[in-house]
DNA sequence: GTTCTACCAGACTCAGAAGTCTAGTTCGAT
DNA sequence: ATCGAACTAGACTTCTGAGTCTGGTAGAAC
């Protein structure tokens, strides 16, 4: 008799209702999300919330930390494919640039980003909750790997984090404007020529051999 | 008798209501803001708000498109002392970069994105009013000049919008993590030396001469 | 079978805020 | 002097939403 809802049992609650959680601040903002809408869009109690998380508060940073969480998952794995093979680096570069982009600019993300901007004056910690777990360490995992670059004669990057910056910057810098933050979907194609555009000046400033 | 605050006479309560909304709702956001604070730090009774602006929806639309009127002028300024003077080309770049930076990091800058990227959900139109009065002009007059600059022979930009994009992107792609989304305050140096790379990185970039 | 835990549905309290209304005040113009 | 427009202080209505509580259900452990 068990409705298709709950058919997987008593677990995971938890995490249905911080998808939820997620999905209705991001979209009305913590003031105007209501917990017993969060608790409708989970298929789950108001009390359940309550049982689970203590206060609206305490419910906003999880549900921030989980889809931060998932974020830096998503970014580093894309970093990580950023290695000296056989192929062309520029190649290389304009494939995991453009898959950065797809990751900042997945709904998700936008809606991350937004929800931490709105917030920050009134849970300033939540900085560091979503700093922590992903916006530095993307940079950082950058920074090795284009320093390995360097070492291997790839590239030439006296600061391997100023360049990691700098990629990323050339990268993201159009997107808040192009995409409407978030709010105008934007074709593969366009970000593959963001990608395109974005490596071709990052290889002039760093490229080992001042050639051409 | 009148009291200080009283004394300037009737005019110009409407930009005072207008100050005072876009500094409350910047701290408090655009739901938990209430309009009776705004009149109190106004300076001006609650009802006067209302026969001014009639609900708090309006007031919300026009203090953020005075707010992005101000930003405009401010930026315009700017990049208007781009031009090709007797000067290096680099110094009068990091000089332009550098104030850009400064206008970008300014509280209300800050507090004009972050409160649309909060409120964009609810109320799209924002959009509309602070791009077609503030973000795209500025990477446009920044594009002509850059074109100015290329047919003079200064740079190589091929695409002067692309390389205007490029270069605020560069200049500000890095500002959100180190400023904390203007939570924490920035020393001029370290807004230098930012200029400082990017122009750098930017004439490696388009430098007319492919010398070095 | 009993019990314990997690859950559900919904009623309830309480606080805060939008917007209205009233009565009185100040200022400029005629 | 007086009239009208803009303003003030504050009471008032109404609604929304956080957090609590009650009574009842389902499944798992024993």
């Amino acid at each position: 008799m068990s409705g298709a809802v709950a058919a997987r049992g008593r677990i995971d609650k938890r995490q249905a209702i911080l998808d939820a959680a997620f999905l209705v601040f991001a979209r009305e903002g913590y003031a105007r999300a209501g917990v017993d809408v969060i608790a409708a869009e989970a298929g789950v109690a108001k009390a359940t919330v309550y049982s689970h998380f203590g206060d609206k508060e305490t419910l906003l940073r999880e549900a921030i930390a989980a889809s931060a969480d998932q974020a830096l998952t998503q970014n580093l794995a894309v970093v990580d494919r950023l290695t000296v093979r056989g192929d062309d680096l520029r190649d290389t570069l304009e494939d995991v640039g453009f898959r950065l982009l797809q990751c900042y600019c997945a709904d998700r993300s936008w809606a991350l980003r937004r929800l931490l901007s709105a917030e920050i004056n009134q849970f300033p910690d939540l900085l560091d909750i979503v700093h922590s777990r992903a916006a530095g360490r993307v940079t950082e995992a950058l920074a090795d790997r284009l320093a390995r670059l360097s070492v291997a004669g790839h590239l030439h990057t006296p600061d391997p984090v100023l360049a990691a910056e700098q990629f990323v910057a050339l990268l993201t810098g159009s997107m808040d404007a192009r995409a409407g933050l978030g709010t105008r979907r934007i074709p593969h194609a366009e970000l593959r020529a963001v990608s395109r555009a974005a490596v071709d000046t990052f290889l002039k400033a760093f490229a080992p051999t001042p050639r051409q």
